[in-house]
DNA sequence: TCTTAAATTTAGACAAGGCTAAAAATAAAA
DNA sequence: TTTTATTTTTAGCCTTGTCTAAATTTAAGA
């Protein structure tokens, strides 16, 4: 069983790695984490004894499999607990960071299990990010933004890149939220701009509204 | 903000108040929290620091006004996520304890809020204990036990005294459940058993099963 | 009331996590 | 290849919450 703190580093270290490969740097941690390089050493010694991580002296540490599958199991629930939060509590999908960083560190396999099901197993968190299985396991994800769909693709919203409260009210009053189909109609290669089909509603949508949304296609 | 070992200094003291009434000892918080009378006096020190209970050397304590209503509010959270547990999530009454003794410590008004309203604004928890309000307070509760009942009354069902899983099993197997309606058709006062009606179901039952089950009459 | 027992508090210590200041190692620049 | 700058680690200290052992206060019994 891990800390409330080590499941942190645990999880800063895995999204580390996931962007620059190789071993990632004690500074970085120490920015992510917003805290001191000097306490990212102890703890980063401290999780190596606990094996969950390798760590060389002035080199960097990475994750082990073990380190990495207990990240990715917390990602997991990070991830579910914010799909509850937005589906059925009806958060906007850039309210429920914060809470879902609590509510990630809640200890119950069966808990996790059954909100997955109540949740109907899904896939992807509001922001469009995978949800790892219970092994840690990723799905190599289909997922791209809708400005790089060309005329006649369609595909499935998975999320948002950056959210603010303008934006999300916009998808609101287009009926655009996670789950629905989006059709690229047409495309105009000298501004990116779209019109794109939404249920029975068609419109033009901005290169700069394309570039925020991310679709599933499959 | 109270810390999670704050937290439940003070529901643990609220729930001592409520049974045996006059300032609280030192012993007796040791013994629910499973902890050191020497570590309750440097915490209760603490908290009366915080003014959220008064604490008189060698005397006990008792929770001031602001410390009662943070402490039903904590309890508020743990039985609001104890509905949700079994309501929701389908676990069994006796499961729930520990998750929610977790999830109870996530600090979040507008999550409250929305889980209180996702959940139908529920009055009871599983074990059918009442779930204060958003300041504390706690409607005076017509809770009785079936067998404080007689012929010809009726109430809903609010939760179990003792539950073990053989009697939750009897329950899942009679439909009964939080929110089942039951009327007493008779009742032996030699041995105490009844003959009570549960849906369209007529049948017979101990005392010793209706001494652990709670009813709410209005 | 005097003495013993029980309850409570104080003193001192420890583990987890974090910080500051100073030392050491690595990387970059001249 | 030195010298300088940057990164990382070490050493020592702090806070929270807990513990043990010893001291103190209150309660109970003779």
């Amino acid at each position: 069983m891990f800390s409330l703190a080590e499941e942190n580093y645990l999880k800063a270290i895995y999204h580390l790695e996931s962007k620059h490969k190789g071993a990632v740097s004690t500074n970085a941690i120490a920015e992510v984490m917003d805290t001191k390089p000097s306490s990212v050493t102890d703890m980063v010694q401290k999780l190596a004894d606990k094996k969950v991580l390798s760590y060389v002296k002035y080199k960097g540490t990475s994750l082990t499999d073990e380190g990495r599958k207990t990240a990715a199991n917390v990602i997991r629930k990070h991830r579910l607990w914010e799909v509850f939060l937005v589906d059925k509590l009806k958060f906007h999908w850039d309210e429920v960071h914060d809470i879902a960083e609590q509510l990630e560190h809640v200890h119950s396999e069966e808990l996790i299990a059954r909100l997955d099901k109540f949740l109907g197993f899904p896939d992807f968190d509001p922001h469009g990010d995978p949800i790892p299985d219970k092994n840690g396991n990723v799905k190599p994800t289909e997922k791209k933004l809708l400005s790089e769909l060309n005329k006649k693709q369609h595909g499935v919203c998975v999320g948002v890149k950056e959210s603010n409260s303008d934006f999300l009210q916009y998808l609101d009053k287009k009926n655009i939220t996670i789950g629905t189909k989006i059709s690229v109609l047409g495309k105009e290669f000298f501004d990116g701009s779209m019109v794109i089909q939404v249920g029975r509603d068609q419109f033009f949508i901005s290169k700069k509204i394309a570039e925020n949304l991310y679709i599933q296609t499959n």
